[in-house]
DNA sequence: AACGCTATGTTCGTCAGCGCACAGTGAGTG
DNA sequence: CACTCACTGTGCGCTGACGAACATAGCGTT
């Protein structure tokens, strides 16, 4: 309760113009995710939408017999709840809180009254979708052509980027959740890693030791949806009379 | 250039209240999409979103050693080029022509207008976008769950919900390039199918004999796509100051 | 200090899909 | 009408991930 962090922590909120930023922070609620919470179920019908400050976010997609795949993370960078905005209400997948911290919430008429206002705002959680839409693009392709030892190496590095630390805690058994993978493999890859002297694994807490050695092995997919993120999120909408881009 | 199609075989076009499509109608330019042409390509900004009335768009995210992976499909049901509404203007993928066939086509600017009017083209883009979204996710589990007898199947009738016919123009080599598998997979699983009566293949044209079969087979993955696209494409949204939904 | 639970490490047989090589076979072309 | 090329079918050995079973080890609890 006592400190709350800074809203504009979240880059969205940040990137508002200070006017809108402004009209808007009042309506913002605080609120602590913690872990393993569950912020959308499939199918069920969102209260709100949730600008994490420093939480991240795991957007799975849930099959029948209970196999899991993550299809993107949300931290600071973004929001979730794009169905609110969107139209649908409802999405079929499920928004788990990753790793503990804050967020701000909007509630979804609210969030759709500030949508359809077609400010800055609309602008941003549209090219923020759009970013989201590119990051589940490149999980599909990479699920399929790339290895797990390529995919944690993805992981960690998309985690890391939503952290203010080194440290992330998650076992191993959570990250196989993720990626849809056998907790044993994960097991070995990610000792593959600690062996190359890049991680450190102890019982729920890794440290990321070398953070350019990671991305050394990673696949493409990373640095693709991170710059199409950089892209999108700092690229600054042309006036809207101003015809061909 | 004689027989044109109706633009409202396009779902997305017949959907529009009348006066709304009386307003677009003189600005659609019907083309012709040509087997394997290219729509989009990736990082390149798009001219023109495409509403198909009947031919069919594959999306693809194309890797640099050139393995690519079909993320979404696209036929009269939709329309291709969100990135430009959106307002990312390019996006990281591709969009090849599938299945031959007509589609109408409006310039960027126009349909950023038409979309800033906040009308019911805003409406049913955004919501268009949110199933495409779900294809995306559910892909990319399939991806990583299903086998591949199941992912052909789903592939077959995704496509087979895209076509007027029964039969289908593709070779092995192009689905297996859509699937991201290879080519002797989809031999072998198409065989199978094949066998069991539920297709006839003959040198690029796929007959499908016996439908509920597919359904059968396929996992559960078309199903909830399909259950996406229904519910959000029909669904009409409430008026907007009606608060919570 | 013993216990129990959770997290991690390891092994082994199995299998789907891969990469490669090559064999048929139809359809269109000169 | 023969040729060629594209498409389909098949048979390898290989590998990465799976499923199950089990061993070890830290941490908190009593």
């Amino acid at each position: 309760m006592a400190q709350q962090s800074d809203p504009r922590q979240n880059s969205m909120l940040a990137a508002l113009p200070l006017d809108e930023y402004q009209r808007l922070a009042p309506l913002l609620e605080p609120v602590e995710l913690k872990l393993g919470a569950s912020l959308a179920e499939s199918g069920e019908t969102m209260r709100y939408v949730y600008f994490p400050t420093d939480a991240i976010v795991s957007l799975l997609c849930v099959m029948e017999d209970g196999d899991s795949t993550e299809i993107a993370v949300v931290g600071a960078e973004g929001v979730v709840g794009i169905s609110l905005f969107m139209g649908g209400e409802t999405t079929p997948s499920r928004a788990i809180v990753q790793s503990a911290g804050s967020a701000y919430r909007l509630s979804g008429p609210l969030v759709k009254a500030e949508f359809y206002r077609a400010g800055p705002l609309q602008d941003l959680l549209l090219r923020y979708t759009q970013a989201l839409i590119t990051q589940m693009a490149q999980t599909a392709v990479c699920n399929r052509h790339h290895s797990l030892d390529q995919q944690l190496c993805r992981w960690l590095l998309l985690s890391l980027d939503r952290l203010p630390t080194n440290e992330l805690r998650m076992t191993q058994e959570l990250i196989a959740n993720m990626l849809g993978v056998r907790r044993e493999g994960v097991t070995e890859s990610a000792g593959k890693l600690q062996r190359a002297g890049l991680i450190a694994y102890h019982r729920g807490r890794i440290t990321i030791l070398d953070r350019p050695g990671l991305e050394a092995r990673v696949c493409e997919c990373y640095a693709i949806v991170k710059k199409e993120y950089d892209r999108l999120m700092t690229y600054r909408r042309p006036p809207r009379d101003r015809g061909i881009g």
